[in-house]
DNA sequence: GTTAATCCCTGTAGTAACTACAGGATCAAG
DNA sequence: CTTGATCCTGTAGTTACTACAGGGATTAAC
């Protein structure tokens, strides 16, 4: 049960995390991560405390928050948990995934469509370059 | 007929193509675009030739492309055109944006089904705090 | 003819979210 | 006690721009 309490290295946290060394310094220089304390000789000590921390920003970014919004989310955890000022955040996030979303999709069809008319061949008339040259909208 | 002959400094270039100016700049940066002859005073004078290049850009762009590869579409205006190399740029590009609306896709779902959950009360309990606090997987 | 407003020139730095060095100190194992 | 791995700091690079600053050029008005 003291797995708890166990002390890592910069690059032990960083292996623990599965994030690479440089990123954990960082969301230290933006503030995200506390600065943890050091050895007499420099050497940065963490804690347990700070694995899960770096874990959260972790998690946030697979859900699509950009690092100023986990830094939010971070603080209200820190603070006060107003359940209603995360739903507006999450919402927010949400549309801004969906946009693009649309866009990239409307890129794709585009695209596709474009190139389905390619022939493949050594020629002057390539669709995709056409459609780049002049486009008929 | 001669508006084809027409001359445009770098202001009303960008504003001929709607992008702005310092983004053409930028494209010349990185050889996207040819610099243009200059006046004695060392203004740039460009033809239509560098608007349509620039436009272009500005549609490769909007298709999805990254500006490496409207570079190597650009090459290929520039000389040979292989319909076939064309054709492999722009699926390689299709397999990226399929990706990543894979991507966003399930971030998406992932976080609306989490937001969901909350009650919008000022709580410890907050269905999106919980999940990135101590994920259920 | 001059002056004011607007343009243009260059170089540089900032954005997001990291990644990748360089050059040196420290630690852990044998 | 030496060697190799890890740590430290600072800095620069990535993508595709955007935003200055400080100065010269051009244009329009008067």
């Amino acid at each position: 049960m003291n797995t708890k309490t166990r002390e890592y290295s910069r690059g032990a946290l960083a292996k623990a995390a599965s994030v690479n060394i440089e990123t954990v310094r960082f969301y230290e220089q933006k503030g995200l991560m506390p600065d943890p304390p050091r050895t007499t000789a420099g050497h940065r000590r963490y804690s347990h405390t700070h694995l899960e921390r770096l874990m959260f920003i972790k998690r946030a970014k697979e859900l699509g928050f950009q690092l100023e919004e986990t830094g939010k989310l971070l603080a209200m955890v820190d603070g006060d948990i107003d359940c209603r000022a995360v739903q507006d955040i999450a919402n927010a996030n949400i549309a801004l995934i969906n946009a693009k979303i649309v866009d990239l999709t409307q890129m794709r069809d585009s695209l596709s469509e474009t190139a389905s008319k390619c022939t493949g061949r050594h020629v002057p008339e390539c669709a995709l370059i056409e459609r780049l040259l002049a486009p008929t909208d």
